[in-house]
DNA sequence: TTTGTTATTGGAAACCATTATCATTTACAA
DNA sequence: TTGTAAATGATAATGGTTTCCAATAACAAA
């Protein structure tokens, strides 16, 4: 079974690895699997919850691992629009956890959502592309 | 051209189409206008800045008028994981707009990255989703 | 061990939103 | 009218992801 070598993968870089990246990753120690059970086990381990998916524009869906126990920190992402650089940025303003709960919770209330998760990105251009 | 006709559509609904929803409203206008003309304008008009772009997860991309003299106010969005309704949430607690921008400065300074804009998604379960 | 049943696996084919191609039409000026 | 460039839409191609399905592994009973 290749979640614990998906996992593995994902565990070891700050990276956001599309499907392809970590089947040729875990292909290197297991190279009798297949790309489909690549796909299969993601989907299964972004279900569970342990992997989150994302989509960062460029046609292909990107994964990393959630927080947690052997999970990263959480963090949000600033997006360059021009080049597709990622940058994981974990430094909140102390006011920002607050507010960010505060904000969860009235929520919820109000539109009756039971809220677990949240995406915050920011965009605009890095300063390699700003330069050209 | 297109144009007119694709902002149109845009501007009179909450909802967030994809291109052929849209292809499918202009259709009933223009009936000569093929797919491949309103994608081409979407592409155009999301450059241009005027159109939004979204990704929440069903395989298509879904568009939105973007803020403006003629578009909507700037909102966020709460997103069902279950039947992926979309709901647009534009009322911003007072110090959230506040603390968003202070965020901003502080990001563009220390990752020197020129911001020009986000995304913000809260993700959780909806009343009806919950209940069954 | 054998046998039967079920879950896992990966290769190949299918899917489908989006893009690229290209011949045709339109716009517009000379 | 005529020449040139831009705009258009039908069709084909692309490519990431899913589906299918036959083969294999796991496991339980006999
Ligand atoms: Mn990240
Ligand atoms: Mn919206
Ligand atoms: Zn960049
Ligand atoms: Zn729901």
């Amino acid at each position: 079974m290749g979640r614990e070598a998906v996992l593995d993968v994902l565990s070891r870089t700050e990276d956001h690895l599309s499907a392809e990246d970590i089947y040729m990753c875990v292909h290197e120690t297991y190279p009798a699997i297949g790309l489909t059970s690549v796909y299969r086990t993601l989907d299964m381990l972004v279900n569970i919850g342990l992997v989150y998916k994302f989509d960062f524009g460029d046609g292909r869906a990107r994964f990393e691992l959630a927080e947690g126990p052997k999970g990263k920190d959480h963090h949000h992402h600033l997006v360059c629009t021009d080049c597709g650089r990622i940058v994981n940025y974990r430094d909140f303003i102390d006011e920002e956890v607050a507010l960010l709960k505060k904000t969860e919770e009235g929520l919820s209330k109000k539109y009756n959502f039971a809220i677990t998760n949240h995406l915050i990105q920011f965009y605009g251009l890095c300063e390699a592309c700003r330069k050209k």
